[in-house]
DNA sequence: GGGCAATGTTGACATTGTTCACATTCTGGT
DNA sequence: ACCAGAATGTGAACAATGTCAACATTGCCC
């Protein structure tokens, strides 16, 4: 091997090894920069690595997807399930705070490259996201679609506003205070 | 020249065609599929030709998402103008159709690698259409940000989850009508 | 223990953004 | 009208990247 001379010929689990490190690398340098050759050398292992784990650039991408929108999921499970009297603020606040939190695993998340038609496990993912609000957002059958989609792009829109700096802090401003205030309008 | 055999050594106006060419490639294929080499061909022209004009690859993204947020901007007033009574409901949706009509444009527009930071005329370009967005909103100055704010989420993630097909539209539903209850119901 | 599948390596290929040296055309000052 | 120099376009090259095929090494199961 090339990084340590007595580094065993398998890895061990490089799957697992890859994943983590394209974690690290996507939120340091962004969707960009996180480079196949990169991600191997950061590992400790050979160009072509990687592809016995997965099919292609994309494939790793879409699994870090997949993975942040089971993260993403269970932290809005818990929020919903530890402030029962007002679950719609409170998930929204989450919501907002995971992605200032993970800016760029939030925009791998909902990138367009991705292509969810075409990549099964990622709209399931995305879909049980969408359905833990959809639950919290409660509400008759008939219209629960409708707040739940409202409700959903209300707080999508700021997260997505926030992370492209196109909602600018002002100097000596609370953006907490300001996200929350923002939510509140809403 | 390669293309045609009597074309003329300098082409005329470089710039203009790239940009259209840009525009139309752009719809076409998305991001990804915007090449400067493919652009060349498309134009007529060797591949190192566009750096008379462009900087680089970003500039040329750069110059394409000031372009989008102009059309925006004038169709967004053009809106307003035209409604007088209601200016919000009709903003709102025309900013999802322009959204719809224009999906690689506008995910331009708000891609994260374009770096709104660094570049001081897509900043100024996308703060024009935010202000035409609180001039709709009206309000007293004092909490016509927030509210302006709050609106542009609102709309702004209808948007964007509806061009990432996270809003799924139903068989024989009418998007247009889902669209205008969503909006009704923000 | 031997064979087979899994996993990792090496070297190569096509493509892409980018640059450099050179060619061609346009333009302004005398 | 001319010519110098700025603009603009060409062609060949470079480094980097995703990807693949052939080969090496290891672990596992009968």
């Amino acid at each position: 091997m090339s990084t340590l001379p007595n580094a065993p010929y398998h890895h061990g689990n490089l799957r697992q090894a890859l994943l983590e490190a394209a974690l690290r690398l996507l939120e340091q340098q962004g969707e960009a920069g996180l480079g196949l050759r990169d991600l191997a050398r950061a590992v400790g292992v050979s160009p072509a690595a990687p592809y016995r784990h997965f099919d292609s650039r994309a494939a790793l991408l879409e699994a870090l997807a997949v993975t942040g929108f089971q993260r993403f999921t269970a932290r809005m499970q818990a929020v919903m399930a530890s402030a029962p009297d007002d679950p719609l603020a409170a998930m929204g606040k989450t919501y907002v705070v995971f992605a200032l939190q993970n800016p760029n695993l939030f925009r791998l998340m909902f990138s367009p490259q991705l292509k969810k038609d075409a990549r099964p496990g990622l709209r399931m993912a995305a879909d049980a996201a969408f359905d833990t609000l959809r639950q919290a957002v409660g509400g008759t059958a008939l219209d629960g679609r409708i707040r739940a989609l409202a409700a959903w792009a209300k707080v999508h829109g700021l997260a997505v506003l926030l992370l492209d700096g196109q909602i600018a802090i002002r100097a000596g401003e609370d953006s907490e205070a300001l996200v929350a205030e923002i939510i509140g309008s809403l």
